[in-house]
DNA sequence: CCCGGAACCTGAAGGC
DNA sequence: TGCCTTCAGGTTCCGG
């Protein structure tokens, strides 16, 4: 699942394929992965613009392009885009100038694209960024309190904070030694603290790995990332903690596989 | 505003 | 072998 790792990683090696190339031509197998305009409009409007960066809200792509507007990306839990052709789940393809082609590769066609005439405006329902400056310690304490949900489930909480999903909610809350239930507002100063660094640490440490490969997450090679090895506790079924053998648990969180030592994160 | 649950999708995996 | 059910989870929408 894309989470700010893996779409950072998709950002930086996508980058110096596309700057500077012009879109010459857009084909489609799957229509719904046009949110908006039309898939006409779409397509005229893209044609013969020029991707001038790549950029990077939360999860969210985004394609600056010559004329002001900007195509935005979201690959949802199992889209990717590739520089080679994929053997199959193609959706997409932009056709650059140049002869470069970017698949967009989506087994479930939960990813969408769509055009913004400023793209300023996607990040206006997201939190700060998870790894930016503005997110201290003492901003994500003044965001939990009063906050009663459970941490896990504000942690995913996009309106919240930017960029973190169920993989790494999990490794930050096992690093923070935090239960994934625990309310938001009964954290302590210093639990939030320790919750502040453990973020940095784990996206930190899923960017330097080139993201999490858990499932259907390609880097635009075409190759897995691999920074699911390096995970204590996210997606490890059957597994035992690493720092007291004891088994981890799995519990669902708003319906969503939480893992955790049951010792080592007491409720 | 806050919280929780359904819907969107389909391949993979497990049960019988 | 094959059919059926369940699971996977990011975002949006809706009801309480």
């Amino acid at each position: 699942m894309p989470e700010l790792p893996e779409v950072e990683t998709i950002k930086n090696e996508l980058s110096p394929h596309v700057i500077g190339r012009t879109i010459s031509r857009l084909s489609f197998s799957w229509e719904g992965i046009v949110r908006q305009p039309s898939l006409e409009e779409f397509s005229t409007r893209l044609i013969g613009q020029k991707i001038t960066g790549v950029g990077r809200r939360g999860k969210y792509l985004i394609f600056s392009l010559s004329s002001g507007q900007a195509l935005i990306i979201h690959l949802k839990m199992t889209g990717s885009l590739w520089l080679k052709e994929p053997e199959k789940f193609v959706r997409a393809i932009i056709h650059l100038d140049d002869g470069t082609n970017i698949y967009f590769r989506d087994p479930r066609k939960f990813g969408i694209m769509w055009l913004v005439d400023d793209e300023k405006s996607v990040g206006v329902k997201l939190g700060p960024e998870a790894l930016g400056k503005e997110l201290t310690a003492r901003v994500l304490a003044e965001r939990l309190s009063k906050r009663t949900a459970p941490i896990k489930a504000l942690l995913c909480d996009q309106g919240l904070v930017a960029g973190i999903g169920n993989m790494y909610a999990d490794e930050a809350l096992f690093t923070a030694k935090i239960h994934p239930m625990r309310a938001g507002g009964s954290l302590s100063k210093e639990e939030v603290k320790r919750l502040h660094k453990a973020i940095r640490e784990v996206l930190r440490a899923g960017i330097n790995e080139k993201g999490a490969s858990t499932d259907t997450y390609f880097r635009p090679s075409g190759q897995p990332g691999t920074a699911h090895s390096q995970f204590r506790v996210a997606h490890r079924r059957g597994e035992s903690c690493p720092l007291c053998g004891t088994p981890l648990e799995r519990i669902p969180v708003r319906k969503r596989g939480s893992y955790f030592c049951p010792k080592c994160q007491k409720p």
